[in-house]
RNA sequence: GCCGGUAUCGUCUAGGGGUUAGGACACGUGGUUCUCAGCCACGGGACCGGGGUUCGAAUCCCCGUACCGGUACCA
């Protein structure tokens, strides 16, 4: 059997690292087995959907690199992909099952079933509903209808026990005395999520659910809807949640929880879905950086785990750094030359450039997100740097270290060829025939190239400033020294 | 309250009737070195508690505890 998966979001927000690895398990799951992966908007509550978090959130997958076969944009033979567009479905649906006596008419107030509730909670028990319609006689129904007392539509849970091997928690048996009849249909005419999931997956020929944790004690009413519409049961994988630092659920508070505020934040997609991938689900063995494809291959829903996971950023920082290490130097360019543009507006950046390759060559060891590129090229792009206070107290003050700089203007003007080679015996010939330790000059050095304490190798970073610049700013450091004095 | 789930280093996890309980992040120490980062080496650090089964339990079973989810005319 091919397997046809689906992930359905509702537009409600924006797409969450929640929802994202919940995307991500479908569709390596699809990928892997060659299946079918369906991306299905469920906007059945129009209060609280908007076709802008649609966008975001289809934004978000393609960001993380998760095409979708059937959908949204890319339609398909089962389309309509929006619930909205559906409605008539379910309503059939619903009507199907009172029809069959599976389902039936409720006239009940949300006041009355509220007032029951709050009672029933003060007492400290729960509360279900009472079915006070299920036995209405032909005539009472007609007078409900003849007044216009507006109804839903509840389904008529058996009361005998359900239940269904889930491929990550394993036997789940629910009793369905615990299971209270629920709505399929509002009073005005939208289903519920209960009856539209379902019926979607039916319709759509859906294998195999993998979803959150959080629908686990939902799932005996599907299975019973599946079989009251005579369907087939799909699979169920229900994943575990992810949550913040404190074990509670991710929520704003925790920082960032949008997958487009982690790619603004400098995070690459292919590092996010390492990571992702990771929270909750193992390959089994030692590994960590995997491709894409790696983990397409390896991925299986028994390797994932069965308890919640803390996302941890530090991790995923980790993460980022490896996957900046290792990314083609031109994509790199390319990723980080608008940054690198807002830094230094006058700065002409050509993505092709080597030497701007070089520079990123020497940054990206260092760099655990693409925003950390600007503030450490900055010094390279700019025409004149600034002097960090700290830098300067630290390493220019000995007294006679202007004369030791100025002892290296010469030389290094006259260098040839100007490489790191060259760059270093002249600095520790230089320093050495100061009479002072290669490492002060270097740091004094370091300075004047460019303003901080801290930097790629100095020798490196001489080169790449080239000859003229790496005289320039000496000089103009040897500038600001006398006007100190 | 009721229903369901989960429990291995701080975090993500591997493993699983007999192991020195493995790896990664983070942390600490040392090395490389001109700084920072990186890299390399080393180190500290865990089977929730109690019973039971067993020659032997971290692993299987039960109870407890903690945490998580659900308990809607939300999804």
């Amino acid at each position: 059997m091919i397997p046809r998966v689906r992930f359905a979001p509702s537009p409600t927000g924006y797409l969450h690292v929640g929802g994202a690895r919940t995307a991500l398990f479908n569709w390596l799951y699809a990928r892997h087995h060659g299946g079918t992966f369906v991306l299905r908007i469920e906007d059945t509550d129009t209060d609280r959907s908007s076709a802008d978090m649609v966008t975001g959130i289809l934004d978000g997958l393609r960001w993380l690199g998760l095409d979708w076969d059937e959908g949204p944009e890319v339609g398909g033979p089962h389309a309509p992909y929006f619930q909205s567009a559906r409605l008539d479905r379910y309503r059939a649906g619903a009507r199907q099952l009172v029809d069959e006596g599976k389902a039936y008419r409720c006239y009940c107030t949300a006041e009355r079933l509220q007032a029951e509730r709050q009672a029933a909670e003060a007492r400290g028990e729960g509360w279900r509903y009472d079915r006070a319609c299920l036995g209405l006689s032909a005539a009472q129904v007609a007078a409900f209808e003849a007044s216009g007392t507006p109804h839903v539509v509840r389904f008529r849970v058996p009361d005998e026990p359900t239940g269904f091997d889930d491929a990550v928690k394993g036997r789940l048996d629910f009793d369905g005395a615990h299971i209270e009849d629920l709505v399929l249909l509002r009073s005005d005419g939208h289903p519920t999520y209960h009856l539209s999931v379902v019926l979607d997956d039916v319709d759509m020929a859906i294998t195999h659910v993998i979803r959150g944790d959080d629908h686990i004690s939902n799932t005996p009413k599907h299975v019973l809807l599946f079989e009251a519409f005579g369907a087939a049961v799909p699979r169920f994988a229900h994943v575990p949640l992810i949550l913040g630092a404190d074990k509670k659920r991710l929520s704003k508070r925790h920082g960032a929880t949008s997958v487009t505020e982690y790619s603004r934040l400098g995070y690459l997609p292919d590092a996010m879905v390492n990571f992702l991938a990771l929270l909750g689900w193992s390959p089994g063995g030692d590994r960590e950086v995997m491709t894409r494809t790696e983990l397409v291959e390896q991925f299986a829903l028994d390797g994932i785990s069965g308890g919640n996971a803390v996302f941890d950023t530090e991790k995923l920082d980790w993460m980022n750094g490896q996957y900046i290490a290792r990314l083609p130097i031109d994509e790199l360019a390319a990723l980080v030359a608008p940054e690198l543009l807002t830094a230094v507006p006058d700065a002409a950046i050509d993505p092709r450039d080597p030497w701007l390759h070089r520079l990123l060559e020497l940054l990206r060891p260092r760099a655990r997100r693409l925003t950390e590129f600007a503030g450490q090229a900055r010094p390279f792009l700019v025409a004149t740097v600034s002097y960090d206070d700290e830098a300067v107290k630290k390493h220019l003050a000995a007294p006679d270290i202007a004369a030791h700089v100025a002892a290296l203007v010469e030389p290094l003007r006259t260098l040839e060829p100007f490489d790191e080679a060259g760059v270093e015996a002249v600095v520790r010939a230089t320093a050495a025939a100061q009479g002072i330790k290669a490492g002060a000059l270097i740091h004094a050095v370091r300075v004047a190239a460019v303003g901080r304490a801290n930097s790629p190798g100095l020798f490196e970073v001489l080169v790449l400033l080239g000859r003229e610049r790496t005289v320039e700013r000496l000089e103009r450091l040897l500038t600001f020294l006398s006007s100190r004095t």
